[in-house]
DNA sequence: CAAATTTCTAGACTTGGTCGAAACTGATGA
DNA sequence: TCATCAGTTTCGACCAAGTCTAGAAATTTG
């Protein structure tokens, strides 16, 4: 288990209140306002994988909550903190996941759905030295999948 | 060595003419457009990566040959065909790999540049079970990586 | 309350796709 | 061999979605 203070609270509490929120946003540096506040509220209520326009939705479902802008800036900001994990699998659109626990991802072309795989159902042998000069920012690994009646 | 045929030739040919790019467009069923030997002449000089953007760029770079309508076609098609294989690890564009080999991917996030790693230096054990109803359409490894230097 | 930060609206920008008209391809048969 | 013609492909000119900017207005902090 080596993933950050803020993740390992998240996945540990339960997570329902403002205040919780708010103080877990303090502890990895950023000013808890109200917009952001509920934007975490639905991110982090489970594990899940949402795109900017789901959020966007889903935030202002009764009344104007957060402007698009916002839902950009902070997502941005949440992946940045290592709050969310940006999952790049479809080209239209980033998806951004809550789980941010070490984990693969089947991801079915012709739905558009995401899924997890857990870690240790999957092993990297034979890794690959890094390049001269450069770190790791993560591995990615994505089972491509196709729904097995779709047009071929 | 489980690639198809047309592949196989462009790792093994040497292909320089448009009469041999012709005919291996035609085996796998496409009709050799000037437009479509042109963009398989860039495409297929060597491995590589490369956005639409760039193809269009490289195409046109003596007088006009292909419209951008054109590239993204028939770069859709060749990549429908097998001939070209899209990688999904920038969300603000695709690359086009036209090594069909199996392998796998670093990227830079300083950079955008993306390198291969071949197949047999990583190993994947402990695969799992596809969701039922579904098959596989290809497993996308790609370690992420970032400039030692780059600001923080 | 003042300074610093954040949010908002409006619009720009990029990738990639669509539409209908014009050009091309390749099979046919005179 | 060549004209013809149906089917296919290309093209320019939009268009749409996702994402980002800019500057003004609002909010938060101390
Ligand atoms: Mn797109
Ligand atoms: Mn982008
Ligand atoms: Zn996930
Ligand atoms: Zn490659």
């Amino acid at each position: 288990m080596t993933y950050t203070h803020a993740m390992e609270t998240r996945n540990t509490l339960k997570i329902d209140t403002d205040q919780d929120i708010a103080s877990q946003l303090r502890k990895v540096g950023i000013t808890p306002t109200q917009q952001r506040v509920q934007i975490a509220e639905i991110l982090f209520a489970r594990p899940q994988h949402m795109s900017a326009d789901q959020v966007l939705a889903l935030v202002n479902r009764d009344g104007p909550t957060a402007s698009k802008a916002t839902i950009y800036n902070t997502l941005g900001l949440f992946a940045r903190k290592g709050l969310v994990r940006e999952v790049i699998v479809d080209p239209s659109k980033v998806f951004y996941d809550s789980n941010t626990t070490i984990h693969h991802h089947f991801f079915n072309v012709d739905t558009g759905e995401l899924t997890d795989i857990p870690a240790d159902d999957l092993i990297l042998n034979n890794m690959p030295e890094l390049p001269p000069g450069t770190e790791s920012a993560g591995i990615d690994v994505i089972f491509r999948i196709r729904s097995r009646d779709a047009r071929h």
